[in-house]
DNA sequence: AATTAGCACTCAAAGAAAAAGAGTGCTAAC
DNA sequence: GTTAGCACTCTTTTTCTTTGAGTGCTAATT
């Protein structure tokens, strides 16, 4: 073991931390003079130089210039991240602002994950996103229907994880007494206990045609449905903290804002299974398209399935040391509070 | 009449109208040879330049520097919009386009106004901010409870004007048969008919005194019907294409989101009754706080009451001359629409 | 009396040149 | 293997100059 030549020896990866550490926190490309004034760093400004130009060939900094110093590639960062940072413990301080939102008797796993979003893009001034629960474990309770004036029916969905969305519908006719109870005898023996991720076009199609003599005067009821189920769908994902990126000038405004314009699509992909628990995307990641910005995503769990997510959206120069325990702190409360709730009270 | 010295001739007022129409197109300060230049201004740069002088003594105008054009003040901004520019008439693409988000079939007249706010905003590439007519008009139609899991409940609350909200509440004990009856009825006999401006706190507390031996089981309940009706009180602003400003270097960031998240307490201010039925605002009107920008106003009536607004927020350089007519063109339909409904069908 | 040509003057913006400075790579000594 | 020393590179900052748009005033013109 000892033969091998190592490429990357100890001192080296303790120079290349020491860079990324800066270059995080001042955003200035770093030079040799700069790393040898560190404490733990007992070598020459030349003895950096050189090492420095190995982690240059080696791929992991570059220089933006001949006189200037080195800023971490991509593959820098994700050295550091995987193996050279070395984590921050949360400050007791910090741990207890996240307990306090995570206390908050919200009333639903969703809500839950969302109040700890907000913590979380407070804390970190960045945004943050998160893909709930409820679409993957939810299913329909209850779908009624509610005469609320001429010809205008309010449709409510109530789902098995506490969501509940409605919709105003206005029909060509008024319905009857008959018909309406009908209707929620329909929706009570055939979508009961159907899982939201299911509930699609083709499962309204059959119900239409299988509806018999109220299928005309009922139709756009069962169309109503089809999108409050899409609704619970599409609010799968959701963002806070915007404000918190868009005010910084080394992101880019457009970007950033087709990011979010099209999260539904995008965060999907950075949700695949393949990846572990934690992850960080950068540069060119899994499609990703915010120049000069990373995500970090951490998996919540339910019943040791993956259930929704929580991330940060930054800078690329972001404080991963510190953030990174912040999400994981997170995601392992709420992983704990979806499933003791789970025994308890089954109400998530 | 003739006799009068008159400090503001017609020419000069060509000539301010002049500066101000291509300081709004151009963003730069405007000389006299430009004006010059222009068709109908038969006078030589030298006697513009008087004028200009004789203008800016009047405050009308400013010079950013002794060797710049000229640039609006507040006041000359004023007087153009007030008497100086000549509207545009709008043109018959724009006229459909408008018409079309109008006519879609939206079930409730906050939904029309919001589509309206949203069309607005694509076609001036600003943002857009509404104050929907609902919390003025509606009156609460109908109070739910449904149980949707252990101890869990949803609250609905339904208006006249076909809105509806709803509300998840945990409470600590189970409720009975008898129970539920007993709220729904209660709710019925007690708050239909009520204002959703009028259900606050004290109503809510004089309800629960009344309520007897129920007092300590459906209190939680009651207190979740007061934040519902708060809910829709506080939803009545709403803003669209805010990110058709963010990406405006001219306009402030910083302000603009501190705009965003006062939009409640500021837009109220903008809409005071004294005010006629459309208003531009800009500089230190009402309290107004993004610099070099500004905001056009027009209310929406409905039986002859101010039921609610629709404005455009775009920088100070606007061109006024177009968008005045398109938001006094919509909020003529809306106002139209939403008497007409009322006759017919009452469902606004 | 109002308008205009002419001209000196001002000042921001753009450009050019010079100086400063941070950092490197290499060589030779330790 | 490490380090001091030094020439070299290239950005940044500063300073100075030039350019040009636009003005205000004065005197001539209509």
């Amino acid at each position: 073991m000892s033969g091998v030549i190592e490429l990357l020896d100890e001192r080296k990866r303790r120079i290349l931390a020491a860079i990324v550490d800066s270059y995080i926190v001042t955003g200035e490309p770093v030079g040799s003079k700069a790393i040898a004034s560190m404490p733990d760093i007992r070598v020459s400004p030349a003895t950096i130089r050189n090492d420095m130009a190995m982690l240059e060939q080696l791929g992991y900094l570059e220089q933006p210039h001949t006189s200037a110093g080195r800023i971490p590639t991509y593959a820098g960062y994700r050295l550091y991240i995987d193996e050279l940072m070395n984590a921050k413990t949360i400050s007791d301080e910090d741990k207890k602002l996240l307990d306090e939102c995570l206390d908050v008797e919200v009333p639903t796993a969703d809500a839950l994950i969302e109040s700890a979003s907000k913590a979380l893009a407070e804390l970190t001034h960045c945004a943050t996103v998160v893909k709930n629960v409820a679409p993957k474990f939810s299913v329909i309770t209850k779908v009624e229907v509610i005469p609320t004036g001429r010809r205008m029916y309010v449709l409510l969905m109530v789902t098995s994880s506490g969501n509940i969305k409605n919709k105003v519908c206005r029909l060509e006719f008024d319905l009857t007494n008959e018909q309406m109870e009908f209707f929620t005898k329909y929706m009570a023996e055939n979508l009961q206990g159907v899982s939201i991720d299911q509930l699609d076009e083709s499962v309204i199609e059959k119900l239409v045609a299988a509806m018999g003599t109220y299928m005309v005067t009922l139709a756009p009821l069962l169309q109503g449905v089809c999108e409050l189920a899409e609704g619970f769908r599409d609010h799968e994902i959701k963002v806070a903290g915007e404000k918190n990126l868009l005010a910084r000038q080394d992101i880019n405004t457009n970007q950033l804002m087709r990011f979010f314009e099209n999260k539904n699509e995008v965060v999907k992909n950075m949700l695949d299974d393949s990846f572990g628990d934690l992850q960080v995307l950068f540069g060119e990641d899994g499609g990703f398209v915010i120049e000069n910005s990373s995500v970090i995503v951490s998996k919540i769990k339910k019943g040791g399935k993956t259930a929704g997510s929580l991330g940060v959206i930054g800078p690329m120069r972001l404080d991963y040391a510190k953030i990174i325990p912040y999400i994981e702190y997170l995601t392992d409360r709420i992983t704990n509070l979806i499933s003791e709730d789970d025994d308890e009270d089954d109400i998530f």
